[in-house]
DNA sequence: TATTAGCACTCTGTGAGGGAGAGTGCTAAG
DNA sequence: CTTAGCACTCTCCCTCACAGAGTGCTAATA
């Protein structure tokens, strides 16, 4: 599709810009590149670049600026190359996680501030939704004298609890019951599973008496339909001092775009089952906050299945190599600690 | 100290100055508020305002703006007259907390919300930390072959889990006996207390046996440090579309205040203990980041008891007045849920 | 034929200069 | 003590001109 030449001036033109955000003119890149022609040279093929839609001009008289569609090329360009092991974050994160092994929303929390500070962009990280996480076991406990606590453990080491009110004043002995009941029917399933079975399994109830089942379907049901995964970003007051965000306009939609976290989990659905490092470039993302920005995601695994997503966001102007390699380690890193964890 | 006429003329810049971010005039304000005298005679009296420190200029031939000595004689004044009630808040927050009550995070998280989008402003809410926490009931279930889950219930309603390694192996049934009695020790107690105590306790079992009250108090130590106040802060798309902060020095201010909870947790240690709406403006402030920001925050209460606290952070040029009848609602509001949800 | 040097052209960014507008401070009169 | 009048000051905005950077085209070159 493109002669050796343009891919090698194309590259050129998108690193240099990553480095420094001013429109690349031919005699700068031909320059420091040394590619063997002259810059005449050079903006020819720059001007065929632009016919193409790799390349864009600000202004008549300016250099070029990639546009989505080069920085896409550039990418597919690095991932065809082997990803780089970042030994940096490998020891922060040994580091920093020790302690918190045991505590997955700390361990996540503690991964995004990592991410953020290595890579200066927000630092994303995301645990385990409804339909990767498979229950472990739920406990019932008695808290006052009208409500319960339940506490739901998964197998990915999540524990969530929920304090609902005890309506139809269920006794000790009773909750032990519907505990053993639902603990019996439901581990191991996901909890999606589990919020689709409970709906089939509710309205077979209904035509029945008031019986302990139905007790223990819909006290399941307010548990469950509590359930969502944690989004943590971190890292705005770092990825503010970008000059790519100098401009006001820009901040605010990137602050939107970390208020809305809905948005977040629905672009994290594309990302979890896909193998690997996954990066989304500016336009290509459906979030339509977020089409100037730029995410480099990987999905971590629990063993076999699919864990939650860790990433990091950034303007499309971005230093795609280092984030790459960031996120595919913090996210083999993470799967490493599961695995050994031997949770479950 | 400040003659009728000079209050009258402070007290109508400030307003104006709040309503529209303009130095004001001395005709201005003079038309404006038809005080009975002329701009000349308005001109006298800001010029001495300002050689008293209330007003400054932003340079020699602008209108007056106050400085933060002038929003504090502002609000004193307004907090000489009743509160308002704000029924806006009231309502909303009814409405949308109805399905909330049982779980303080989701409670805090939502209020902070309906502050913010109510005022415009960043809104806040803090869960109670380990000086108003009160210890209700501690569980220790055993979670994995190496792992314990205990779960801490407050009588504020809180609840936290933290997993630890079960390092000593201890079986179900010593975990039943430490569990009974830490309850019977330690129930009660504010968190502070029992950590104190535990330092006091643990000084003294190191002389004696690894006997099960100190794994007891090990264990203990480990779930309390972990506790600390919940810290929400939403709004920050909102608050960056007021001309306050069209300048992105000012957004980065803003954005490192958000991220840095600590700073707000040592900010909420003195409101806490105090009575009513607190105001706190601009440079009064001793964190730095937040010099150019008022808060304005209440302490909600439970039963007796101090809880945690609420309140609205916005530019010094604010709405004082809707700002402080929203908290002063919204506090009341939470404290008359817990009141009524008779916790513990 | 592909490459390159040269050159005219275009567009931005910056800084100077000038005029309108707003508001003050001072003075002198009421 | 208050007010009208007026000169003065400062900002903001507009325009203009110019330097600088980079392009696109053309004609010469290997």
């Amino acid at each position: 599709m493109l002669d050796e030449r343009s891919k090698r001036v194309l590259c050129a033109v998108v690193e240099s810009y990553i480095d420094n955000p001013d429109p690349v003119g031919s005699r700068y890149v031909t320059k420091r590149y040394s590619f063997g022609f002259s810059p005449a040279t050079s903006r020819n093929i720059m001007a065929d670049l632009e016919d193409m839609g790799f390349l864009s001009q600000p202004h008549t008289s300016a250099g070029r600026v990639p546009t989505d569609k080069g920085y896409r090329f550039y990418v597919e360009n690095l991932l065809m190359e082997k990803v780089s092991f970042h030994s940096e974050i490998a020891e922060l994160l040994t580091r920093r996680l020790k302690s918190l092994r045991e505590d997955i929303d700390s361990l996540l929390d503690e991964t995004s501030k990592t991410l953020s500070s290595l890579s200066h962009y927000l630092g994303l990280a995301v645990t385990p939704g409804p339909e990767e996480s498979t229950l472990g076991r739920i406990e019932i406990i008695p808290y006052s004298d009208e409500r319960l606590a339940v506490i739901l453990f998964t197998n990915e080491g999540i524990i969530k609890h929920k304090v609902i009110k005890n309506d139809l004043s269920l006794s000790r002995h009773d909750l032990n019951r519907i505990a053993r009941y639902l603990n019996r029917e439901y581990a191991g399933f996901t909890i999606k599973e589990i919020r689709q079975h409970l709906l089939a399994e509710m309205e077979r109830e209904q035509a029945l008496c008031d019986s302990l089942v139905s007790r223990a379907l819909r006290l399941c049901r307010d548990v469950m339909s509590y359930y969502g995964a944690n989004v943590f970003i971190a890292g705005l007051a770092e990825i503010i001092e970008l000059p790519d965000f100098s401009d006001v306009e820009r901040i605010k939609e990137l602050s939107r775009t970390i208020e809305d976290k809905r948005a977040i989990i629905k672009l994290i659905d594309r990302i979890i089952d896909a193998e690997g490092v996954q990066v989304v470039i500016g336009s290509e993302n459906p979030v339509r906050e977020m089409k100037a920005l730029s995410v480099i995601a990987s999905a971590y695994r629990e063993g076999e299945r699919p864990g939650g997503v860790i990433g990091i966001i950034g303007p499309t102007r971005m230093d795609y190599s280092s984030a790459i390699s960031l996120v595919s380690t913090a996210a083999r890193f993470l799967s490493s600690i599961f695995d050994k964890g031997g949770r479950g």
